[in-house]
DNA sequence: TGTGTTATATCTTATATAAGTTATATGTTA
DNA sequence: TAACATATAACTTATATAAGATATAACACA
């Protein structure tokens, strides 16, 4: 009888991803920070360097750490300059590369309906906060975001932060309250515009739009935010790889 | 003066990534084939069997290989059970799994719009054929697909083959021509229905539909196929995930 | 300004053991 | 003998360790 015929058996490697993650979730080591190298985490964790090269290599595939040959391997942050497109998929037509600029409509604190907080394991009604915002290109609208997050989780969120910070909301989220997000899910479906997006994108009411719903995770795999786009894809595209 | 200052050095497994990708491309090993043992690939490329698994290793990351314990490497399939799904995005809202029925509405042979040539690396008025089918759900009509591919690779298509092929469209190709999709690119929006769609789709026009452009491209990154789907989302979701 | 030093990740090879699969040999039983 | 079960061997990939050479970056120092 070998440690290997345990059910719960997990190989060295993975058990070391675990341990990396949970300093993560612990914030042992920040967004932006350098992770220790892999020959003292090898020391750390009694396991030689190839193990834990194992490790980092699924956690940096994951975009969860980045390694830079020569500098060292680093906890992936939205501050990073290629980061800023790296959860938003909406791109021009025409390739080129545009970054939208973003109008705050308002920040409030509601009770959590029963869509966004099923998804986000929260009781229905529990407190979240609720932003809404306009993303333009090229001073046009093009994406109303509803955005729900748990107001436990990002306790003080005002207005006025929002406003103030000058990068994008994922950044200002792990900057302002140490949440890292790290992979999200999307749903998409084609709608009619209402009245309120209708006015706020500038088309008719029933002009089709993109309705994009997110749910977006943090270390450990915890929902911390839901999210729901609409976009107006006139010159726009939503854009997508698989294999 | 080393190999390594050379403005065109590539790592070792990432040569033999490019060998391995040239024999798929060649044909020396075909979809739902075992590749040799890495014990041989290492003799046959003289380099040792740890390079020869990392180049495997990546490889597996883009699902163009795939490794089972025991077993073998073997080059990836769309006749395989769990292939059916990879490049179809379009899923139940209430999580249920559903394969989709297809019907077969036309193929013809055409010449290449501008459109679809340029991303195909045709001239314009290169000869294709285009194949029109409809996808079902639940018996309801839910996807209106256009597909584009380069008569010159595909000699021979017509009609009854694909109606009397039982599997998905990606195998028949991969079975009858030996082209296997690797990788797909989408660019969605929402449009309206025309009268076409509306008719097929079994919907008012007008009504906000989904529509999915694809480039899908074989080994060595070489396009072989256009198509756009035009979607009605409901109670259907385009489903994705980044990190 | 340049030059060497140091620390990092990267690449390559080598070796050993574990674990999953399959075919074959060897029993055992009806 | 024939059918079936079991053990064994030979293959595969998976995991883990070790060691050395190389590329890249930062820094100290002349």
């Amino acid at each position: 009888m070998n440690i290997h015929s345990s059910p719960s058996f997990r190989p060295l490697y993975d058990q070391i991803k675990i341990l990396i993650t949970q300093s993560l979730i612990a914030g042992e080591w920040r967004p932006g920070d350098a992770i220790p190298s892999e020959i003292d985490l090898a020391a750390r964790f009694k396991v030689s360097q190839g193990t834990v090269r194992k490790a980092i290599d699924e956690l940096a595939a994951e975009n969860i750490l980045i390694r830079r040959q020569g500098k060292g391997t680093f906890v992936a942050s939205h501050s990073q300059e290629r980061a800023s497109t790296r959860f938003l998929r909406i791109a021009r037509d025409d390739g080129v590369a545009e970054y939208p600029t973003s109008k705050l409509l308002s920040v409030t604190r509601e009770r959590a309906p029963e869509a966004s907080a099923s998804l986000l394991d929260l009781r229905t009604g529990a407190s979240i906060f609720c932003i809404k915002r306009l993303l333009s290109f090229e001073g046009a609208p093009r994406i109303f975001d509803e955005i729900h997050v748990p107001a436990a989780a990002f306790k003080g969120l005002d207005d006025a932060m929002i406003r103030n910070y000058p990068g994008s909301l994922y950044s200002f989220f792990e900057s302002h309250f140490g949440i890292a997000m790290i992979r999200a899910e999307e749903h998409i479906k084609a709608v009619k515009a209402g009245p309120i997006e209708a006015e706020l994108l500038h088309v008719p009411q029933g002009q089709p739009l993109l309705r994009v719903d997110r749910v977006a995770f943090t270390y450990g795999d915890r929902p911390v935010e839901w999210r729901r786009g609409l976009c107006h894809t006139e010159r726009f595209s939503y854009v997508t790889e698989m294999s």
